[in-house]
This record gives C-alpha cells, sequence and structure tokens, in this order.
DNA sequence: AAATTGCAAGAGCAGTGCTCTCGTTGTGGG
DNA sequence: CCCACAACGAGAGCACTGCTCTTGCAATTT
C-alpha cells in the first residue's frame, strides 16, 4: 500500500514537471515550483528525487518510451507488406509526436544535460524508434530481394560502424546499405531539430509539407518507392 | 578613447564568458562567475549587458559568424570549377569547428533560449554558412547545364518554401532541387547534433568517417558526384 | 504493543540574476 | 579652463534556486 502511494507520488510529481516543462521551458523548471504546485514543501521532492537531474533523466526515459510506443503503434497501423506506407506512417509519427511535445523533444533530441553520460536505459528506450524503422528496412528487404545495390561499396563499414548492431536492428539488410539507412534517420530528426527550433525560417514555410516530401525523398533513397 | 575601452571591456567579458562556456557548459555559465574571474564585482557587467541572455545572443552572433567564416575559408581555398571539391571541404569545415567548438555548436544549434525569438542580425549571420552551401549548388549549374532532373517534380513549390529566398540563395537552381537542398543541409547539421549530442553511440564508431560518406552520398543526391 | 521505517515540515546554506544607490572619474561644451 | 554630465565600479539587498539536515509524526513490520 505504502508502495503505491510512493509510485503515485512519482508520477504526481512528473506529471506536475511535464506541466511546467511545457508552459515554461526545461530550463525555467524548478523543484521548488513544483512543490509549490503541489502544496508540499520542496525538500519533500528529495524523497523521491535524489536531484534535479534525476528527475529530468526519469522525464527524458518517460519520453523516449512515449515517443516509442507512438511510432510502434502508427507503424502497427499498417499493412506489414507495404514498405512505403509504414516508412511514411512511422515517420509521419515521429513528427506528430515532436510537434505535438516540443519541450518533449527538446529534452530528448535538444542539447544534453551537462553531465551528459546517458543511463543505458535511457540508451534502450532511445533506440525503440530506431528498431521500427529499421525492422521496416529489414522487411521490405526480406518481400523483395531482387533489389540490386545502385553502388556497392567498398564494404570497409565495420571499420566505422558498430556492424553487429546495425545487423540486430536491421537483419538481411545490406551493410553498403548502413550508411544510406543512418543518414536517413539523422535526416527524419535533423529535420524536426531545425524545424522545431527555428533554423527553418525564411526558408520553409509549411513544414509539414515539406516533412512529406522528404520523407518520400528519403523513401526513394532507402529504395522503399520508385522514384 | 572612452569607447574603445568599453568595446574591449565587451571583449574581455565574451572571452571570459566562451571559456567558461568550454569549460563547464551554457546552462553553468553565471554572470557572478565571468565577474570573479575578472576581478569585478558582478553589478559592473550589467553596464554592458543588460541581461543574461543579452550576452548569450552576443555569443549567439559570435558563433554563427565565426562558425561562417570559416566555412567560406575552406571554400574559397578550392578550385572555384570543382563543385564536388568545394562541397566536401566545407562540409567538413562545418564539421571542424563543430567539433572543436561543441559548446558554441550547441550554443547555435541546440535547444533555443526561452525567449527563442531570433534578431533579425542573427538570422543573417546564421545564413553564411547556407549562402556558401547555395553558392556552391549554382555554380556547379552553371559549368554543367545539362544535369538533368531526375524526377521533376510538380513544382508546387511555393506552396511550402520561401522560393524567392532559396532563389536569392542559390540562382539558377531549378526549384525542383530545392527539396534536396534543403535536405542536404539538414543532414549535414543533423549529422553532427546527432554525433555532438551522443545519439550515435552504439552504431557509427567513426565519426569523421562516416561523416565523410555521408557527405559523399549528398554530393550524389545533390548531383555534385557521379555515382 | 513496540520498534522500525518512510515521510513531510521547516530552517538554513551557498549560490544565482538582477536592481538600486552611492561615490569616483573621465569627457565634451561653454 | 572648468564645470556639468555621463559612464562606471562598488556594495548592499531582493527574490529566487538546488540541496542538506534535523525534527516530529504516521504507517508498517516484528
Amino acid at each position: 500500500m505504502r508502495a503505491s502511494a510512493r509510485r503515485a507520488q512519482i508520477e504526481v510529481i512528473k506529471d506536475v514537471a511535464r506541466r511546467l516543462i511545457a508552459e515554461k521551458s526545461v530550463s525555467g523548471l524548478s523543484l521548488r515550483e513544483i512543490s509549490r504546485e503541489m502544496g508540499v514543501v520542496s525538500s519533500a521532492l528529495y524523497r523521491y528525487f535524489a536531484t534535479r537531474d534525476d528527475l529530468l533523466t526519469a522525464l527524458i526515459l518517460d519520453a523516449y518510451n512515449d515517443l516509442g510506443q507512438s511510432v510502434e503503434r502508427a507503424d502497427a497501423k499498417v499493412a506489414r507488406e507495404d514498405a512505403y506506407a509504414r516508412w511514411r506512417a512511422s515517420a509521419r509519427a515521429i513528427r506528430r509526436w515532436a510537434t505535438n511535445n516540443p519541450h518533449e523533444y527538446a529534452l530528448i533530441y535538444g542539447t544534453p544535460i551537462p553531465g551528459y553520460t546517458a543511463p543505458t536505459a535511457t540508451i534502450d528506450a532511445a533506440s525503440r524508434v530506431a528498431r521500427v524503422l529499421g525492422a521496416i528496412l529489414s522487411e521490405s528487404r526480406r518481400v523483395d530481394t531482387s533489389v540490386a545495390l545502385a553502388r556497392p561499396a567498398a564494404g570497409g563499414e565495420r571499420r566505422f560502424l558498430d556492424v553487429d548492431g546495425l545487423a540486430a536492428i536491421m537483419p538481411g539488410v545490406a551493410s553498403e546499405e548502413y550508411v544510406r539507412a543512418l543518414l536517413a534517420w539523422t535526416a527524419i530528426f535533423g529535420f524536426l531539430t531545425f524545424e522545431l527550433f527555428g533554423q527553418y525560417v525564411g526558408t520553409v514555410k509549411n513544414a509539414n509539407m515539406m516533412f512529406d516530401r522528404v520523407v518520400d525523398e528519403l523513401a526513394v533513397s532507402l529504395r522503399l518507392r520508385a522514384a
């Protein structure tokens, strides 16, 4: 009974923190304000989070899992064999989550907190999105084994990539494609970072449409879609 | 005489601030510590910067210009007509600057400061890099007018892009190429953000080599280089 | 019923950004 | 030349922050 009360209290703290982050920003989040909102004294919070960064770490973990779950669900709604539709739906789910939760996006994809050593649990949660994208690519190759490599590279990927880790995320995908796969992943989040952080001001007027174009362009590059 | 002393003092403040940002982080930058380093009382700094954010804005402006100048110089060293070499040199210059000044990179490409309205002067400085990349693409099209558009799109770019602004940055480039051009720009910085903010842990082992591969991939996409 | 453990309260410390007032000192116009 | 003005640094102070420590109460365990 006491343990569940504790878990509930932790959820309350995180919820209030999320609300305050949404109102102000992450830098404007203060434990004292959370405690004031909760009608409790600030030192009480330290029973649940030893430090402000610990609270932020918990929020980061939740954010990664929330995003990951959103993308997994979006992907699951599409016919398994339609790789392009899955790719598009997943990418759009990422953007939808990011634009709906810009501050939490900033929390996980923005400037890291000074002591930027990510706990392993965080890395695990962070990979959920990558796993979805990897699975789409992987299964598309299983369906259509005829896709010829446009530019069969030298294959020295082991020198600069963690080939084993990547093979686990997208089994069956030729290592010559890893660069393009990572580039697509990077481009998706690079786009959102640029959009949300204001770098597109003066160039992109309708980020929604532009995003779809970029997603299509990347789909071509990944050969999930014909040019 | 007094005006120059004032300018000098401003430079000292910014230099100390840059050093402290490099040591700790931008969030760990405090005016009081700057003042202590300078052997002056903290309120004295307010004669030069009305607010902490004003100081940061000044540092952001300097960072954009420093990066822009680095890239301009790198591009200038390469034979004008060799578009691919210029592209690669410029991209490498961006990465070199970013890895040499990670905290200043975070300052300009990381999570924006709460009051995230960028002054116009900042936007101007920020576009210096884009102008270099645009010029490379633009002049490459002037040299080789035979490049056929791989996928002549519907041409409705006006609906989601600031076509006029983009045309000013890369004159002579067909608007059907704008998406790919913006994508390349986005990918470069997306890569650096992922690299510097730790998202590549567990996948990319040698970011240096991977970056070159990505730059080549983008060069192909921009048709600055044959596949 | 007694002992232990979890918890909130409150005071307090060192630090922050920022404001205000007060002498001092350099500078330009009459 | 000298004086009024403006710029400047010093210092005190306000409201805020994260975090620590002690105290007393309440719930759980033994």
